[in-house]
DNA sequence: AGACTTATTACTACAATGTAGTAGTTGTGC
DNA sequence: GCACAACTACTACATTGTAGTAATAAGTCT
């Protein structure tokens, strides 16, 4: 019972996500601006409509602009990188890991909790 | 007074390198073997070439096969990894995330000192 | 020693990603 | 209605992810 697949998210993509998590949905310059991580401002255009392409994100029209808005949640895509932390980071397992960051007030209980569910769905797949 | 600027490594160059900072040398098929990731024998070499060629490994051949060896120390390569995960991961400060995996054994001492010393150096560069 | 087999290495390939420039279009204030 | 600023579209090019194929070397059976 195969349900969508947990996706696979180059570091750039989760950089940008981890904005549009924080609040969305945001247009390119607003984007851009969070980022503020030196790329040009094609750069950030670029890599958000491949985004969209690619369903990662949606993208629409509003007043003018387009805007942005993450069409995976936070917990989904954070299982494939807590798996490479886990294994080539810290060298635990994946849940470990989890436990390590649910102490901290970055994520919600409800996030840890679909975290935790989503990592283990994931490894009983044989 | 710049100093060896701190590589930037890929995920996937990152998990080689794993590999090759728990033993080294390693023949290609020796790490091939150990990452057991599912790639193609080719994908492995042409990976490890990649990066030798980059400087990030050094190769020689020894009794007629092709052995590697990091040029990149493990503290060194991991600077821009737990500042990715610091900034996207956990939300905190590097150095804390520094501290939350110097309670784990998976670091000696002196990679965590190591560690410290770089990213604080890596810091006030202005 | 010659022919086969098997592992290793070299060369080539191609799609995706990282990164960005330029040209076209549109809204907005004079 | 024009100039300018912002936004969008199209194009570009190097690097990386991923791997196939061809060439070479080395072992081995007879």
């Amino acid at each position: 019972m195969r349900q969508k697949a947990l996706p696979e998210l180059s570091k750039t993509e989760f950089t940008v996500l981890n904005v549009l998590w924080k609040k969305s949905p945001l247009s390119v310059r607003e984007i851009h601006d969070r980022l503020n991580n030196g790329w040009a401002y094609t750069t950030t255009k670029t890599t958000l409509d491949r985004m969209a392409g690619k369903g990662i994100l949606s993208r629409e029209s509003a007043h003018g602009v387009f805007i942005y808005v993450p069409l995976v949640g936070r917990a989904a895509g954070l299982v494939q990188w807590v798996k490479f932390i886990a294994d080539n980071v810290f060298d635990l397992e994946p849940t470990e890991v989890v436990n390590l960051f649910a102490k901290r007030k970055t994520y919600s209980d409800e996030e840890i909790k679909e975290l935790r569910d989503l990592l283990s769905r994931d490894d009983d797949r044989h």
